[in-house]
DNA sequence: TAAAAGTGGACTATATCGGTCCATAATGTC
DNA sequence: GACATTATGGACCGATATAGTCCACTTTTA
C-alpha cells in the first residue's frame, strides 16, 4: 500500500521533462536538482525509462535526457507500471479468477472497484496534462510570492465521491 | 502498493466472524481452515486484531474469538488501517504539506484525489454490509451449482468512474 | 584531446514480510 | 482434581525487496 520511491521518482522526471520546451534535453544532474533525487539513484532509474521507451538519452559534451514519445501519450500508469510491474491493491485484485476465493470472498468486489477506479484515474491522466498543471502552478507562484498556489491546487482537484458497495 | 497479508488476513477474520450468528464465537483453527490462512501466522493476527479492540478471545474448553463490537460499526479502512497504520498510496499522498514539493508538485493533486477515493470507499464500507454479501453469495451457491453467484457478485459491483484531473 | 555526459554492472545495508515454534496460562468437562 | 482444549506471549527465522552507492567505461563534443 504504498507505491515505490522509485516509480515516484520516475514519474517525476517524466514530469520534469514535460514541463521543459518540446524536444529540450535536461542533464541528469539537473534533474536530479529539481526533483530532489539522490543523483546515483537517478542513473539508474533512467537507464530504465529509457529501456521502457518513455526517454532518449545522448552522451558527451551537450547530452542529457527527452522524451521520446509526446507527453499527450505518456499515462501516469503507464509510467507506474513500467517500473512496478502491473498495479493491485491487494494479491487478488488483478486476475480475480487466479484466486482461489474469488467466486464466494465477499471482500472481493471491494477492492475489485477500488482497483478499477486507480487504474481509471491514473490511466486518463497524462504527463500533458499534469505538466500544464505545473505551468499554472508556476506561473501563479512567481506572481503572488512562494506559496500562492498551494492552496488553490489542491482546491481545483475535484474529489470524487465514493459510491457505496 | 498492495496490502501486506496480514492485513488481507485480518479482514478475513473480521468477516468471517460477522458471518456468524450474532455473538457466536469460533475458534482460530476453524476460521484457519475456512479462511485458508496458515493456523500459526493466525495465531499472531488475532493477538493484533484482540489488542486492537475488534475482536475478544476466551481460553479453554468451549473458549475462541468473536466480534467486540457490531459488524456494522466495523468499516474496512479501520481494520486495515490498524493493521498497516494509517493508509498512504505514496509517501506525501498523506499529509501533504509534510512533503517539502507539496506547494509545487504538480503529481500532488492525483495522489491526493485517489487517496480521498479510497479512504471514502473503505472507510464507507461496513463489515455488516460486506458479511450480506457474503450470505447472498453462500445462498445463491448453494441453490444453483458451485460457480454461479461469481459473475454476478462481479457485475453488481458498481464500477465508479473516475473523474479527470 | 580533455572534459562532460550517459552506461552497465557489481555491491550493500536495512527493513519488512510472512511466517514458524513452543512453553505457558486459562478454562470447561468428566 | 485431572485432563484435554483453547488462547497468549514471545522468540526466532529465511527470503526478498528496497533504496540506494560506487565506479570503471564509452561516447560525444567543444
Amino acid at each position: 500500500m504504498e507505491i515505490s520511491r522509485r516509480a515516484d521518482y520516475a514519474m517525476r522526471v517524466i514530469l520534469d521533462l514535460a514541463m521543459l520546451p518540446s524536444g529540450m534535453r535536461a542533464r541528469a544532474r539537473d534533474i536530479a536538482r529539481r526533483q530532489a533525487i539522490p543523483y546515483a539513484f537517478l542513473q539508474k532509474i533512467i537507464r530504465d525509462l529509457c529501456a521502457a521507451g518513455f526517454i532518449e538519452a545522448s552522451r558527451g559534451r551537450r547530452g542529457g535526457v527527452r522524451l521520446a514519445r509526446p507527453a499527450e501519450s505518456i499515462t501516469l500508469l503507464e509510467v507506474l507500471e513500467a517500473m512496478e510491474g502491473p498495479i493491485r491493491l491487494n494479491r487478488c485484485s488483478r486476475e480475480p479468477h487466479l484466486c482461489p476465493r474469488w467466486s464466494f470472498c465477499a471482500v472481493h468486489p471491494v477492492w475489485a472497484q477500488a482497483q478499477a477506479y486507480l487504474e481509471q484515474l491514473l490511466g486518463s491522466t497524462t504527463f500533458a496534462q499534469v505538466a500544464e498543471r505545473g505551468r499554472q502552478i508556476r506561473a501563479m507562484q512567481s506572481r503572488n510570492g512562494a506559496h500562492g498556489a498551494a492552496a488553490l491546487s489542491i482546491q481545483e482537484a475535484s474529489i470524487a465521491q465514493a459510491p457505496r458497495i
